[in-house]
DNA sequence: ACGCAATATTGCCATTTGACGATATACATA
DNA sequence: TATGTATATCGTCAAATGGCAATATTGCGT
């Protein structure tokens, strides 16, 4: 048994941890499920395709941007979103290598 | 864009969604943690490594047993605990490829 | 500079969730 | 059957979260 974890969760858990909090919303995982393999999305798209207000949707997108969930990028007047699948795969990575040791 | 996730999450996602949300909080993490590779645990093993108060843990056993991340068996008064990797994994494997696609 | 469009932030409220003490249930043993 | 032990449930409260309207902020075009 590892009685340190269960006290305090390791540095390295963090940005894991954040992915998984981030994730861990059903509203954020349709977000997620909007996003066609390599699509970039601006939060007008989301929004419409949404049933949540505009507010809202802007809410879960901060909060998966600052899981490092998704990346953003401005252009123009428009803020493109994009899965990050580097950051993401690595979680689960990380994880999956857990459970399955 | 996939505008019908964005709606509903399908039926199959339900119980990948369900293993998500459970895993999305630090406290149940930090449990998850406490668990060896294939290792059994009591819960009075797990409250007692724990800060948390036994009602607590108890609370985020439930959530973890019901969402299919922990197994649970009876023995005697004690009930043992142990991660269900089938499921856990199974259920990154499955966001995994969504992922990497 | 002005107006319009896209997005983000603020402030507020309702709901949910986490945490705990007290109580209940299940089980072995005397 | 009575008693102690292990675990789960109930009831309650505080804190966190989700949701939205109103209000900024940023950037393009006129």
């Amino acid at each position: 048994m590892n009685t340190l974890y269960i006290q305090h969760l390791p540095e390295d858990w963090q940005s894991i941890s954040a992915i998984f909090v981030a994730m861990g919303d059903p509203q954020r995982q349709r977000l997620l499920l909007a996003f066609e393999p390599g699509e970039r999305l601006t939060a007008g798209q989301l929004c419409d395709a949404s049933p949540l207000n505009r507010t809202t949707v802007s809410h879960h997108l901060k909060v998966l941007r600052q899981a490092g969930v998704l990346n953003s990028e401005k252009v123009g007047k428009e803020v493109f979103y994009w899965v990050n699948r580097e950051a993401v795969a690595a979680a689960l990575d990380n994880v999956l290598a857990y459970v399955k040791a």
